[in-house]
Formats: structure tokens, sequence, C-alpha cells
DNA sequence: TAAGTTACTAACTGGTCAGTCATTAAAACG
DNA sequence: CGTTTTAATGACTGACCAGTTAGTAACTTA
């Protein structure tokens, strides 16, 4: 009667669990939100039963905060770095935007954003924590790079502050727009296309008049 | 037994109550999401019963739809009429971007787009709506301000479409922000300061370079 | 003011789902 | 190989909530 093509033998991973346990919530979470998803639809997807899910964590919220952690805090220490890996403010500015876009906008984090965003309000502690350990850390970041540009005379005067939200934005709602309207809507432009243009209007935008006699 | 000041007594207006209703819904679906909010909630907050929700509108699911449709249909004429009001692409640019965070962005309609982003992929064919009928609209308008600048040299060449994406991202972005980030974490910088910086980037982004001889 | 109409209510129901637990079977060990 | 340990299961439960309905009270009309 048993048929083990239907029902593989169970399988006793305890290692590799939970990373598959995030990875399926994350995207499930991203794609219906928090409080539309189902546990056992998170525990098929990982390929265990719901029981095995409460072996690894407490309850769906502390998932949930287990799915931003770990999503987030290894795609920072890669965008820190850059500081100094580049000099010239320009490159930087480019690195730190275009790493973002690669390492997280593209890929299945891309999704953390709009999540965290849906749930901020839901979940106001974990709002605080990232809020303060990737927005604020990230808008530091940012701001460095365009400090040291007008220190060096090379970007214009601007509100340092303000211009890292402005900056950051059309990246951050692109990644949004495509765990969002993205598979339910006709594609959208080219990408970069979009990412060209964006370069285009934002340095462009902040990029300080050359020096007279400056060649280009 | 009864008491007045505890049950005030009920009223019938039939009129006013789908506009409650909505209302109440709106700010609700904003703050919790779609699933996480009950129909009590909303139903208390309109100062109604449940029972009474449900001569109004036929399901949870037609109440998110007529949310969606009344929050945002008298919103676009009044941007539309802009086109005809300004001939200067650049003041036309602003009135269009500046009357969208007056009339929309900085009012309980900015939580549409919170609201719209996080359920896109629960209701797909109101997803397709909101494109077509609010994203695909906006985006037309804008496209022909850029593109009445750039015919007449006032802006550089740069992509009509891909611009127009970029140039509204900061706004919806910020709009976002109040209703998620916004309640729970610190205050965020001045927005008279972040429109001031945002206009500031973009326009020096877009503007062409000033003919040879122009005084300003 | 009595009868009729309808906006509104509150208690109810059935389905869904987060969280539990007794049982099973895969590994580990002697 | 027999015993112990523990990862994993799936059936179960209690709370919650969308949707229903029988009944109530506010207006209308005669």
């Amino acid at each position: 009667m048993s048929d083990p093509a239907r029902s593989p033998a169970r399988q006793r991973r305890k290692e590799a669990r939970p990373q598959e346990l995030t990875a399926a919530a994350l995207s499930l979470f991203v794609e219906k939100g928090f409080a539309a998803t189902r546990l056992d639809d998170i525990a098929e997807r990982a390929g265990v039963s719901k029981g095995t899910l409460y072996l690894y964590f407490d309850s769906k919220d502390a998932l949930f905060k287990a799915v931003i952690q770990e999503g987030i805090v290894p795609a920072l220490h890669a965008g820190e770095a850059l500081l100094d890996e580049y000099d010239d403010p320009l490159a930087l500015l480019r690195a730190i935007l275009l790493g973002w876009w690669e390492r997280i906008g593209s890929t299945e984090l891309g999704g953390i954003p709009k999540l965290m965003m849906s749930e901020a309000r839901n979940f106001p502690d974990i709002a605080v924590y990232y809020q303060q350990e990737v927005i604020q850390r990230g808008t530091a970041l940012l701001r460095k790079a365009v400090a040291r540009g007008i220190e060096r005379g090379v970007f214009r005067e601007v509100d340092p502050e303000a211009i890292c939200s402005v900056l950051i934005a059309p990246l951050v709602y692109r990644a949004m727009w495509l765990h969002s309207f993205g598979p339910c809507c006709g594609q959208e432009t080219d990408v970069a296309q979009y990412l060209h243009t964006y370069f285009d209007l934002v340095l462009n935008g902040l990029l300080a008049p050359a020096p007279s006699g400056d060649a280009r």
C-alpha cells in the first residue's frame, strides 16, 4: 500500500532546516503578506510538516523575525567594505548603488523592503530594529560617499541626509515593484535602461559644474 | 438598565454609510494590511455593527475594491487638468509633482500606494486595474510634461518612460514611509527640506545646460 | 397613533489556522 | 542486532473571524 514515490522517506537534516524554512517563509511572506501566509504552506514548500517548523521556531512571529534578521545582516557588511575599496566619490557612489541592486534589489532579498514596509506597523519592535540596523546603517554609508564627494568639490553642496533617501528611493521602489505589480501586470521597461536613466539623472543632478577650463 | 450614554441611539443614515465605511476600511487596511484587519474593527470605527457593513458591501473583497476605486478616481482628474493650466514645462512638472504630494502623498490617500503594493499579488485583477487606471495614466501625464520640456529644449534628452518612474519614486517612497516606519520610528527629516532637496536634485539633473549667453 | 417599511443590530455558525502532542521511524550507540 | 535517542510527523483542539439571520427600533404614511 505504501508508495515511497508519493511520500519520500522522511529525512533528518537538522542543520539545513532553519535555512530552508526561512527561505520558504521569505518567499511566501513577500508574496502574500504575513497574515495571509499559512504555516502549512511554508512547511510544505520547505519539504517538511508543520510540526517540524515548531522544532526550530517558537511561533509564527519568531519565524518572521528570523526571516528579517537572517536576510539582512550578511548583506550589510559587503556594502560597508566598499568605503575603503573605492577612493573616487563618483565610483564609490556607483558601486554602492549598483551593488545594492545586484546583491539585494534584483535577488530574493529584494522582497524584504516590501515585506518590512507592509508589516512595520504590525511589528513595531522589528520595525525599529530594521530602521536602526538596516536603514540607518545603509543611509550612513551613502552619506559618507556623498560627503566625500562634496568635500572634494566633485558634488554640489546638497543636504546629505535628505539626498540619501532621494537617491535610494528609485532602486527600492523598483525592487518593490518586482515583488508586487511585476508578476501581475505587463512587463516593465528594461532594468538596464532604467538603471542607466536613473544614474544619468542623479549624477547630472549631483555633479558640480565642471571647473572652468576642465576639458571634460 | 439601559444606558443611553454607553450605547447611543442607533442612527439611520443610509447616504453617508458607504463613505464612512470605506474611510474606516482604508485607514485600517493601510495600518494592518487586508488580511489582518477584522471587519468588526472597521464597523466599530465607522460607528456601526458588522451586519450593517454587509448591507453596503457584498464581501470583504468587495470592500477592498471599493476602497481602492473610491480613493483614486477623483484624484486623477485634478492632475490631468494641469496640462492645460501650465505652459512652462518646468512649472508644469513642479505643479504635477508637488500637487501629487499635497493632494495624495501627504493625505490619507497616501496610504493607498502602500496598501496596493502590499496586496497586489493577492488581488491580481485589482492590481491590473490600478496599474492601468492609476499608474499608467499618472505616468502618461508626467511623460507629456517631460516630453514638452525636451521638445522646447528646456530639458536634456532623456528616456521619457524611465524617467517618470525615477521622478515619482522618491515621493511615493516617502508617502509609504509615513504609513509604515513613520509611526514606529523616530521622526524623519522635515518634509519641506526633503521636497526641496528632491526638486533641487531632479531639476538639476533634468535641465539642459543653459544656452551660451543666457544669464541664468 | 396604528400599521407598514427598512436601516440596523447582536447572537450565531461553520470553516480556517496557529499551536500541541502522542506516535513513528531514522540515526547513533553498545 | 537490540536498545536508546531524537528528528519528524499528522491528527487534534481551541480561538478567531467572515458571513448569516432572526429580531429590533427608527422613520414613514395614513
